[in-house]
DNA sequence: TGGGATTATATGGGCGTCAATGGGTATATG
DNA sequence: CATATACCCATTGACGCCCATATAATCCCA
């Protein structure tokens, strides 16, 4: 599978170092396995992650943006500037930037949330509650969720 | 027979090991025969799975939504954090994860339930009392039923 | 075509490997 | 030199792989 789907918790220890969870692992490619971008969500207190190869899907995205609008600037200053590159160890930890874990509110433990093509790291509690609240937003369009799960090629 | 159909009742054994039913194995690609994806049904107390193809229809999809949009982080949410890959031995088996069993109260026993292009899982007792239901609504229904059944192609 | 032989499926269990986690020590960097 | 981080090793529990068996389905040949 080269999409991060599921869900994770892992602990942080006294290091403040955390496991990406192995199946995350698998999807980095495999000259790249030891690095990391993470960056802070725009809508969200959490923290979005991915391989150093979807800078450039990023960079794409705000790129077809209209670039004399205030959301280029906006996009491409908070989430270019706000990137950092992480090590991943040998044993598949990395290190959290404390601002991120400020912005996040993580504290002891991590939840991991796959996205498809990056993830998501939530505090636990609100990375749960997250997901209840954008189920039951989307539960109310069930015609548009229904066209997601079952449309047939 | 390249669909779902039928129903089957397996034991759960110690390790929490499930045969998925071999008619059910060989409507999956030869290529992806040992992964299936798992999610839980919007609409009922079961579980839905399919092959992992499936789930890359459905994240190209999503993709193709506004990124920026909160209605792209509902929908990658609710579906790539939802979903889990469930690796299937050569035996044909596979391991339910806990909080599937406790959504849909499965315990010893899992009740297949072929759906064309997906199939569900629900506990047993449950399993067959939504089919009774479901053919007695139809059943109200004759004149659609028919026309589903007799239509030509 | 009947009945023994072969194959497949569902199920049980042993055991090695890997993932998550913990901690000691070397190394780097300011 | 002090703190942070990378590397190495250890532990534990979960999971994958392998082998085994019983029952059911299929085959094959006299």
């Amino acid at each position: 599978m080269d999409l991060f789907v599921s869900k994770f918790f892992n602990k942080i220890d006294k290091k403040g170092r955390v496991s990406l969870p192995s199946s995350f692992r698998n999807v980095l490619p495999k000259a790249n396995r030891n690095e990391i971008i993470l960056y802070k969500s725009i809508k969200s207190p959490s923290i979005e992650g991915c391989g150093v190869g979807r800078l450039k899907e990023i960079a794409k995205r705000i790129n077809n943006l209209d670039f004399f609008s205030e959301d280029y600037d906006d996009f491409s200053t908070s989430i270019f500037s706000e990137i950092v590159t992480t090590n991943v160890d040998k044993e598949g930890r990395f290190l959290i930037p404390e601002e991120l874990k400020l912005y996040t509110g993580i504290k002891t433990e991590a939840a991991f949330f796959g996205q498809g093509h990056f993830f998501q790291i939530w505090e636990p509690k609100q990375g749960l509650k997250n997901t209840e609240d954008s189920r039951r937003r989307l539960l109310k369009e069930k015609k548009s969720l229904r066209m997601i799960l079952t449309q047939q090629k």
